[in-house]
DNA sequence: AAACGTTGTTTAATATATAAAACAACGTGT
DNA sequence: ACACGTTGTTTTATATATTAAACAACGTTT
């Protein structure tokens, strides 16, 4: 059964406004709000609403959801579903999210690396960025083998409990780290999640130690990863690629430089200039 | 240069509902409206924009697309660019956009024929969808010779003047075709495009007839294209496979068999069961 | 340095969206 | 056949967003 955090709710505003006085949300535009939020209740599991559903568990009027719906339709984002009242995403949507892709010079760039990667591993290798406390999919090249990574472009993991997001997150001083966490407190996943900053910290310094991170226990068991972060000019980490497999069939020592290497090119293509302690891996 | 219809617009809403009373638009929010609108606003060529660049653009007062920028910056769906006062695009749209591909059945399918057709052709395969007078790429594999496909998933072209859009609007019945195509006149891209929807039936007799399109010059001299079309176990067709390559350096009737089998095979994974008089096709 | 055009932000009057209520049209169970 | 719960749609008073205007803080030009 898919996990229940592969949900799209990550970057986004849970309630309404409450105090109309308050500091970041004193212009919100209602509208435009909860029109998001319905576009955002459909996902994976989820891919066909119909009015009444959204309305109770967003607790908008019934009335007022069926404009917002309305509107969202008109606009190309939402589409009915045959001839029935229920409504699903519309190919609109793509042309946002695609639109995105497409500006980020990262993802143009990570692409054939990432497939070289994958042709040399065997594979799945993915490319992440961080948004706060989540890492997000951006490009994947899934391996052709029979056991091929399942995550999605788009998909989000806590960042704290996957091999990805800790590369990233140990890029991170102690001021960041406390904007992202305000509370000190990681929800837990596997018995290996850290729970607390504190523990993250150190299982971050070993990752900067070593300048790649191993394994994926933390997250999901049976799910093994290696992770390198890539960084760009001004030399802070802006992404993450990663490879992965299932745990304890593989050796990963020896893909631990491929990985590193794939970061590296990477990296150099966005102009970083390694530092002179820095030293060159290479296999062979 | 790219070329401007390269546009996102295309299924949305150029003016405001000029009319209150008129049927369609009677209940559009416009906080909504205008908020996508203004998403819409970026694309590859400007990435990022300011409020006022885009307020002079939509036509909307200042200090309502402030507001509205701020909403959809608070709902991750833009982002400062760095301290400035410009916008870009938010990875928060990417939940948006792919949670709707993901729920495409097509789409997951289609990616391991596309790659087999890459790698048998050498060409770069496409897997497209119509939106009304729009083909919108969803899936593609690129080639991995130097000359690959541009196009990024999610780019939209006008269909009637690519090889892609034609096999799927050759499906159409008449009085489909007019509702796509209400004034009966088309845009012209090359001195090959049709110009109304009579000369475009005419063309799209030959299509059916034949089970797959030829040549693109319709749209862009020395892009040439072979499409087939995709149907769903209703038998009608849902989406088109194609592979694109440097116009007179191949002999077409090569790949024919190629896009017809991949197209096939995706149909009948769809659980198209073909007609009685459809004659399987197949090389060797 | 002063005048000007930008732009980000806030205010306040007015135009407008909202949401409760009501209606119509279903299906479902009794 | 009736009562009941859904849902799609429309109305209408009221709560709220909109926007012109104004302010502040820039950078440019003269």
């Amino acid at each position: 059964m898919p996990p229940c955090w592969i949900s799209l709710r990550g970057s986004m505003a849970r309630a309404a406004p409450l105090d109309p006085t308050s500091d970041a949300e004193r212009y919100i535009v209602p509208g435009l709000q909860r029109g998001l939020q319905i576009l955002r209740a459909f996902d994976r599991q989820r891919t066909q609403l119909g009015a009444p559903e959204i309305a109770r568990e967003l607790g908008i009027p019934r009335s007022t959801v069926f404009r917002l719906m309305q509107t969202l339709e008109y606009m190309g984002l939402l589409e009915k579903v045959d001839h029935s009242s229920e409504y699903r995403l519309g190919i609109g949507v793509l042309s946002l999210g695609f639109e995105c892709l497409a500006s980020m010079e990262v993802t143009e760039l990570a692409r054939p690396i990432l497939d070289r990667l994958r042709d040399e591993t065997g594979f799945s290798s993915h490319l992440a960025i961080r948004d706060g406390a989540d890492v997000v999919f951006v490009v994947k090249s899934a391996a052709k083998a029979a056991f091929a990574s399942s995550v999605t472009i788009g998909t989000r993991f806590p960042a704290h409990a996957t091999i990805l997001g800790r590369v990233m997150l140990a890029d991170l001083s102690d001021s960041e780290l406390q904007t992202v966490y305000p509370t000190g407190k990681l929800p837990r996943y596997s018995d290996q999640t850290p729970e607390t900053v504190t523990a993250l910290k150190k299982i971050l310094e070993g990752d900067t130690s070593r300048g790649y991170a191993l394994s994926a226990a933390y997250f999901e068991h049976g799910i093994g990863s290696i992770a390198a972060p890539v960084r760009d000019s001004s030399g802070r980490v802006i992404a993450a690629i990663n490879v992965i497999f299932q745990d304890g069939k593989v050796e990963k020592n020896d893909y631990i430089d491929r990985v590193l290497q794939a970061a590296s090119d990477l990296s150099r293509q966005l102009n970083y200039h390694p530092a002179v302690n820095k030293q060159e891996r290479r296999t062979g």
